[in-house]
DNA sequence: AATGAATGAGCTTTCATTCAT
DNA sequence: AATGAATGAAAGCTCATTCAT
């Protein structure tokens, strides 16, 4: 009996995080969420007492998913480059899969409606990858520099394989840009 | 007789771009950028039949002043080498010194309000230094990959570079982040 | 419990009428309408979810009072002039009486803003009346002629005649007047 | 020259009647009869100072037109019966050939925009027609009845028949529904 | 006379949020 | 917990009108 307690704030969120992909924050009126989640306006009121909580709740429940999924596999590499590698191919596959929720969250962390919440980096949730890099980072000419910032910088170019997947254009062949950017991040940091 | 003719539609441009990037485009009512621009609300629409005519035109405004801060200095550069390191200081400090305007640029190309227009990929409005990085891409591992999708990838950390120094935090030294940053890059497509 | 629930609804379109009657569609702001009816501007679209949907609800309000009020009594009537005399009557002295209202169906009926709807003609809906004319005009010299075209020609005075005694002006004689047109029509039509 | 003193005043007025009568007075603003006029927004306020004058003007350039088209050849014909008849035809003629004309005419005449100014009876223009029908009125049941009341009455199955000969329906015998609307008024009036 | 930029009050409509039931 | 009617502050946009040139 406990799971049907949520039951309904779950629909609430599932409508809100496919609508906010859809439509954008803005174009996404409670009404319409409470509408699509089978439940009153009011409920909604009820489960999320402001927009701004409903929004953060679907950030960080789409967050966590991308999180377990990029850490999936990693601990079973055994070398660095294989664990950041697959790390990297993991990033990507999700968010080419989920191109929704990805644009959903890159929306969210350029939008100054939500600019006051601490700065999520990319990755920051999969600590255990995080602190594997840790010793790679400190040999390469980002040695010195903080070890978010220096992630922040190396992880960037999986959003732009990302956005060059997801937008309609020319055929690409994923597998090998993929590899492609890693190799470059890779041997950039390590000289190999 | 002088420049007074726009002085108006600029006045009003100026304080939308300010506003924009504080709050958003949503939180940012024509009705404020009237009056933050010292007009009235009706000739705001006098100059911009929509609201989103004046985000639009905010936008390559910011855009246009953007690149050509980029490709300044680049041709004096001898070597290829030495181009692309112009260009990535360029538009890293392009973005420092005006966090606003690049905060807005991204906003807008995330913004599922205007998904609409031809994907603007960062820096595509430096002809020049796009064309001479062809025949290095060609020979890294990028080779094959689409010209503006390897420059999308390999680009991609000066987003990250700039929001980190553009974020409340530690102190960063700025040039060692650059260099290094550029570093990477460079080594991974050349090995050198 | 009681018929309360539509309490706001019927306040807001018993408003909607006297404000458009008295200064018109477009002179009448929904806020004023809200104002006028005691419920707040957003009730007012909770409700009617347009405009137009408040004026349509108000034009065919009045039509049905008004279609209800010209076919009082009508059956209780003898002969076919008795009828239609008893008819007659009814309608003038409903617009007489609700000079607003008769004024407020006019000023829908020769509106642009509203041209698309199917063509009301004056007595339609009262189709006992208008079935049991269908024999005289058979054989007046409107035979041949559609019905309801036949019928809205020889209704046409009561128009005429409403306006007359609506208008401030000389003191009319209701009475000869009403019987006056009345006489014409009818003998117009059959030659007694 | 003189002519060309009013040039720019005939084009606005013309536009005037135009749009008003394709888009009605509140759906036409001042600027598009303006542009439409090939003139200036201020120009249009030079000649009319009000957006009502140009209203006004419209509406009584139009019953002029209407009313000298009534009249005509009205004067040669010999009996009394013809010239009601003749008159009657030019009537809905008019209307039929000019609908847009004619419905904004009604359009203003039953508009609250402007109830202020004198009542304009139909054919009230034509006072040639207008006093020859007197006698006739004053030996029907209309006797005594005002005269302008009168007039309105037996007139106005006119409106009807142009209305139904304007709406798009079935195939209507435009001229026996016009003779038939004028034997019933004549026959009604005279018993002949 | 002619222009058209400038005005600002006012309009319809939206929507996050409240609250009596 | 759940409802959905009710709220009212905005929002984007229009348009008759003014006025400096």
């Amino acid at each position: 009996m406990t799971g049907e307690k949520n039951e309904k704030k779950a629909a609430i969120a599932g409508a809100a995080v496919r609508l906010f992909t859809e439509r954008g924050f803005h174009g996404t009126p409670t009404s319409l969420i409470a509408r699509e989640a089978g439940v009153s306006n009011g409920t909604l009121f009820h489960y999320f007492p402001t927009k701004e909580d409903l929004i953060n709740f679907a950030y960080f429940e789409i967050k966590n998913r991308m999180a377990e999924e990029i850490g999936r596999g990693v601990d079973a590499e055994r070398t660095e480059r294989e664990r950041m590698r697959r790390m990297w191919r993991n990033a990507v596959l999700w968010g080419v899969d989920h191109p929704d929720e990805y644009m959903f969250v890159q929306q969210f962390c350029s939008s100054p409606f939500v600019r006051r919440l601490p700065p999520e980096e990319f990755l920051k949730d999969a600590p255990a990858v995080f602190e594997s890099l840790t010793g790679t980072l400190g040999k390469s000419c980002l040695e010195g520099i903080p070890i978010e910032v220096a992630f922040a910088v190396i992880s960037s170019p999986i959003d732009a394989v990302i956005r060059s997947i997801i937008n309609p254009g020319g055929n690409l062949d994923r597998d090998r840009l993929i590899d492609a950017s890693f190799e470059i991040i890779w041997r950039g940091l390590t000289g190999e």
